[in-house]
This record gives structure tokens, C-alpha cells and sequence, in this order.
DNA sequence: CGATATTTATTGAATGTTCAACAGAACCGG
DNA sequence: CCGGTTCTGTTGAACATTCAATAAATATCG
């Protein structure tokens, strides 16, 4: 019998977690529907569009694409396909290791997404970072990149790859 | 031709953007998974459960509860079907307003939420709470609750029915 | 070298979510 | 009290996501 009485919640703690689970319901589909309404694009495939745009020669391996997206693997594939038909995206295989295909951002996709993007950005801010606080801003960046470390490391892989020590790309600005 | 140059998000901003995005993707999966695995509920179940047990004589209209559990109306009511077939909930029909209906907690769904209360509430500390320093948790409660308010408020009942301006619950603190 | 394990990516089935359309009850204004 | 409008909740179809199983290429290591 290890039990133990379980660490219940502050008040304020559960306030903030409360406000922190509406925020992760809500907000994605908002930034959702008008991505789709003005656009035509998922949220997700905007992420992975940002992406490949930042990655040198605007390719990326599918792993990396996932890990890179916070997505598993299976996700991808079968978002892959979806965009792939879109004309958004296409697969090629890769030469070095015959087992992996690379994730190709084709001319139609990068317009796509340099269309999107201002209003995309202009979104993110509406709803989210306009509404903060300099300083909660910072606080922000530094405690859920943390947590998203953690998270990334907390499972063998199962869920998404890690995603490498890698620099914040410079890129486009595009705001995922 | 009102085309201005979008303000893009400046280098910090957009870390902090990004590692939001990527604790909205993936701390959900995580505490998912581990509700599911060791006791059957998805996290939406969960909150639910959560919400009905605080509420007085444990129902709740549904209208109101897609605004507290920030669901749509469409989503509970599937949801709802699936509750109701695994015995965690039965819905009644409101003698006030017969075009409504109540959410009422079963015993069943109250054990459930009991047994399961404890390693949610852990989950949530390992994954989330306890990474964050005293003052953070104090920062992000104060932004989230702005943001999930601007988020209530901002469509006309499209997504999910505006939360009345009720004082977070006092019950068995566990943490949705 | 060869056997085993790991990594890469895909697939299909089960499940969940969204969106738009709907039906009925209550509200509101003249 | 009649007509339109809004509100309540449900439904079905289209779509997305998860999970477990698979296949194929490469790593690992005795």
C-alpha cells in the first residue's frame, strides 16, 4: 500500500489550469476556422507549410517534419497525403536512406502559404498574443518552453519525435 | 486598398508562439493517454465528470455545460450519447423549458471521477503544474483567464455558449 | 558475417470532431 | 395573438486522429 493522499490543486493553481485548458480548447479553433475560411488551410497543414519554408531547400524528412510539428508520425503520413493531393506538398524518396522519403514544399504550397500568412499572423495576434502583458509575454516563452521540452523528452518517441536541439528558424516570420 | 504590412511577430513573440503550440498539442495527448490507459476516460470525459460533480445536485443544463467544458453544442451531444451508454451520466428532460435538457451524474460516473481524480491530478502536476515556478503559475493564471475570456466572448455562441461570469467551483479540487 | 533489434514510414479500422441542416419550444414586437 | 427570430438540443455525413499492425531498410553486436 504506497497511497498516498494525492496533491490536490491549489485554488489558484487550479484557476490557472482551468484558464489554461480553455485556452487549449479554444483557441486552435479559432485560429482554425478562419485559416480555412480565408485560405482553405487546416491549421495543421499551415504549421507544416511553415515548416518546410524554413527548412533548408525547403525540404525536410518526414520524422523531423513530425517531431519538428509535434505530431506523430502516423498523423503526418496520413496528413501527407491529404496535402499532397492538395498540390501543397509532395513526397520524395530519399537516396541516403532508403527507408525515408522527404517532405517537398512545392511553388504552389509556399504561395499558398505567403498568401496566408498575414492574416494568419494578424490572427495569432487577435486572439492571443496582443491580449498579453510584456512581461507575461516573456514569463510565457520561458515557462512553456520548458514544457514542451519536458514533453518532448517524457515519451520514447511514442507520441512525436524529439525534436533536436535546433535554433529557432529565422525565416519568413510567418508565425506558424 | 487597405493592404498594410502585416506586423509580423518578433523573434521572441514567435518562440513563445511556437512553444505554445506545442504544449496545446501535446499536453492534451499526454494526459489523455495516461486517463485512458489507466481508467477508460478520455480527457473530455473527464472534464465532464468534473463539472457535473460541482454543479448542484449534480446536473447541469447542456448548454451550460459546453460552455464550462469550452465544447460546442454538436460535440457534447455526441459526447454526451457516449457518457450515456457507458452509465456515466443519463440525460432528463427540464420541466421548465421543455425544449432542454439535463446532464445529470450518475453514482457510476461519480466513483469513476473519484478513482480517477488522483492520477489525473498527478498528471496534470508532473506534466504541467509542477514545472512551473510560483511566479509563473501567478503570470500564466492571470494571462490565460484574459485570453479564455476573450476567446468566450468573441464568437457570438458559434463555438461554444459564452460561460456565465460563475466563480471557479470549490469542490473536491480535482482538477478538471 | 548473420541474427536480432531498431528505425522509417504507411495502412486500415475504430473512434472522435466538425459543420450545416434540422425540429421544436420560447421569446419578442407590434 | 400572430409572425418572425432566437434558443435548445440532435442528427448524419464528411473529415481527422489515434492506435496497433505491418513492411522494408538499416544498426547493432556477438
Amino acid at each position: 500500500m504506497t497511497e498516498q493522499e494525492p496533491r490536490w490543486l491549489s485554488e489558484d493553481e487550479q484557476q490557472m489550469w482551468r484558464a489554461s485548458l480553455g485556452v487549449l480548447n479554444l483557441l486552435p479553433l479559432f485560429l482554425e476556422r478562419e485559416l480555412q475560411q480565408l485560405h482553405g488551410l487546416s491549421l495543421h497543414d499551415y504549421e507544416i507549410l511553415v515548416r518546410l519554408s524554413e527548412a533548408p531547400d525547403r525540404r525536410l524528412r518526414l520524422t523531423e517534419l513530425a517531431g519538428l510539428s509535434n505530431q506523430s508520425k502516423s498523423r503526418l503520413s496520413h496528413q501527407m497525403t491529404r496535402m499532397e493531393n492538395a498540390g501543397l506538398v509532395v513526397r520524395e524518396s530519399c537516396a541516403a536512406d532508403r527507408r525515408g522519403q522527404w517532405a517537398v514544399l512545392t511553388d504552389a504550397g509556399w504561395e499558398r502559404l505567403v498568401k496566408a500568412a498575414p492574416d494568419h499572423v494578424d490572427g495569432v495576434r487577435r486572439h492571443y498574443v496582443d491580449l498579453l502583458t510584456e512581461e507575461q509575454k516573456v514569463v510565457l516563452r520561458e515557462a512553456f518552453t520548458v514544457v514542451m521540452q519536458h514533453l518532448h523528452n517524457a515519451d520514447g518517441g511514442q507520441t512525436c519525435p524529439s525534436v533536436a536541439g535546433k535554433p529557432t528558424a529565422k525565416a519568413a516570420g510567418q508565425a506558424v
